[in-house]
DNA sequence: GTCAGGTCGTTCAACGTTGTAATGTGCCTT
DNA sequence: AAGGCACATTACAACGTTGAACGACCTGAC
């Protein structure tokens, strides 16, 4: 194999002459090729069997044009959310026989784009992207060659096919949820300033939403800005808020990191939950059901987005990047309620 | 390309001719070549810049015999330990330009034989294998042409480098750590019966090392079995544990996950950490740090073992699989004091 | 004035596979 | 008996790139 000499790869032309066929006759064996005799196929199986014939996927991709991988573009997998999501892609995308290659971006403008129009998007057969860094503004970035289905909150109306969660209609339930226990002074954790689409401009509606049908006043004392949404985050956020006194008795967080790192911070400072202040985050990550107390938080349907987003994508793939009219697909999200907010 | 003609991409060939040059031109720009006039670097840049071209790595993988994708193959990416691994070993292949094809195989036997041998491994330059299923049996499994470097505690003395932690060291340290408390009732929680090698067993080892040295009587019904180290597991084995009615005052989890989840189990039932009970686990997850309490650990110095062993295998990738004698390395630990430990 | 050696660019073939089209077979139909 | 059709296999070219080798030019040394 090139360069050095060393690592002789066995290759079609072995087999081929080994079972005394045309190697175009391996290829339509390993390809299934309908029209063959039980007797070709089953000597042409020997000979691969006996040589450990492995096709190389490198040829196959440049001469079909397909590599049998699609990438994913997330922020960063240190955060259990896309832990989870890229678990759940890459088991979808397994029964597919697809592979996976994750492209950390870290939420940076420039890694998204180069992993969008670099030269490894010539190498996959299609993209999943997790828009974090770019926007609304950006749309014409996406009018790229290879298929392409878009997660995440960040740009609706694409040109292509794009999967996710119900954010408004996830946090007014899970406002709707605290309000029923009577809770009345409620925070918004996890807002960004000026963010009106986005995970956060979104959730921030709902919370607002379900205060508005139940006829609760809006105060913006209680809407806490976290930047990033990892457990430190919250919790740096949860230590700034409870320096300024303002009451409240229950959180209302914008993913479950961000609500475990609050709850850390208010339980040093001696405030129980669900007893004094309830909790309820969003996501239903893994380690919700193992805390003190569990976490009540909104399960967003992460299987079926993963599910739909590769079905999505292999569509596009097999019937041409262009060739489907963008597609909104919106995963059923449900109020799992845990000890956080306990009656 | 191909099939349906749809995605005609730019090829070398289009930029050759825009600027005027032969197509190896182009190559060796892209190359670095250093033999090329600074005028005739530039016009092939402005080209490919104008024509928006990118290299087709298909077509360089089959010529070159280099893809620069290195798998990883690992159990599971919703166990914090392992995405956090794949996080850290993403970033320090980045830093070599090179992407990483993550390969989940569950555990299982015949997936993580799928992955060293089925076609996969012909499109990737190297593989980063965290061994879990197969053992010091199946040695000759690892007999591939395919640069290899080996994870995890279950084969030793392999044909190629492994890059692994100070099991016995670290667990000897964090019982020591909880034996300095005072406690000498410590149970060894996370046991797999009969294993010698593996992580299981070699951090059963670290224990019982500690325990003789500081000449306390091992007690058998002290060490607690869990099956797998998801945080689920550790819940119902200390569920199961506290049943018998055996005193302890301390806990050596050889993991952060087990540890959480029995630490929650411990709460439920009344129990208080640490004052009851201590606890330290192993890894230093990154929610170790955001617990009630946090959780004392052994840090086993993952961003170095991820360093390393991506160095290992571009050296194999460059001089030959072959080329080099098998290595061992062994990452530095250290015991970080937290809460769940605190005097 | 010649030659060695560095500089700059080119030609050619090959990596291993699959799409296209063609070539054989045999059997059934008319 | 000739044509038609389903089956079975093959020859050939091409996918886009890079390694090997070579040629032409230039400079400086003797």
């Amino acid at each position: 194999m090139g360069r050095t000499g060393q690592r002789v790869a066995i290759t079609m032309h072995d087999v081929a002459k080994l079972a005394g066929v045309s190697i175009k006759t391996v290829s339509n064996v390993i390809n299934d090729y309908p029209y063959l005799r039980a007797e070709t196929r089953q000597r042409v199986l020997d000979a691969i069997d006996k040589l450990g014939y492995q096709p190389n996927l490198s040829a196959r991709g440049l001469r079909s044009g397909r590599t049998g991988v699609i990438s994913l573009i997330i922020p960063d997998l240190r955060n259990a959310y896309f832990a989870e999501l890229a678990d759940s892609v890459m088991r979808a995308a397994a029964s597919d026989g697809l592979a996976v290659l994750i492209q950390q971006v870290g939420g940076l403008r420039a890694a998204e784009l180069e992993a969008l129009h670099g030269p490894r998007m010539t190498n996959v057969d299609g993209i999943l992207y997790s828009v974090l860094a770019l926007d609304d503004n950006d749309v014409d970035q996406l009018d790229i060659p290879t298929p392409l289905v878009l997660l995440g909150e960040r740009i609706f109306n694409g040109p292509t096919d794009h999967v996710t969660m119900h954010n408004i209609e996830g946090v007014k339930a899970a406002t709707e949820h605290l309000l029923s226990l009577g809770r009345r002074r409620l925070l918004a954790f996890g807002a960004h300033p000026g963010e009106v689409i986005g995970s956060a401009g979104l959730r921030l509606t709902g919370y607002r939403q379900a205060l508005d049908d139940a006829g609760i006043p809006f105060d913006p004392r209680r809407v806490v800005n976290v930047g990033n949404w990892h457990r430190s985050d919250g919790a740096a956020a949860m230590r700034e808020f409870l320096a300024k006194g303002v009451e409240f008795d229950g959180v209302v967080a914008f993913n479950d990191s961000i609500a475990l790192g609050a709850m850390r911070v208010m339980q040093e400072a001696g405030i129980r939950i669900p007893a004094d202040v309830a909790v309820i985050g969003f996501d239903d990550i893994d380690e919700t059901r193992y805390t003190l107390p569990t976490l009540s938080t909104i399960s967003p349907g992460m299987e079926e987005i993963a599910t739909v987003a590769v079905r999505f994508l292999r569509e596009r793939i097999e019937r041409g990047a262009r060739a489907i009219p963008p597609r909104e697909y919106l995963a059923n999200f449900s109020v799992i309620q845990r000890e956080s907010s306990a009656l």
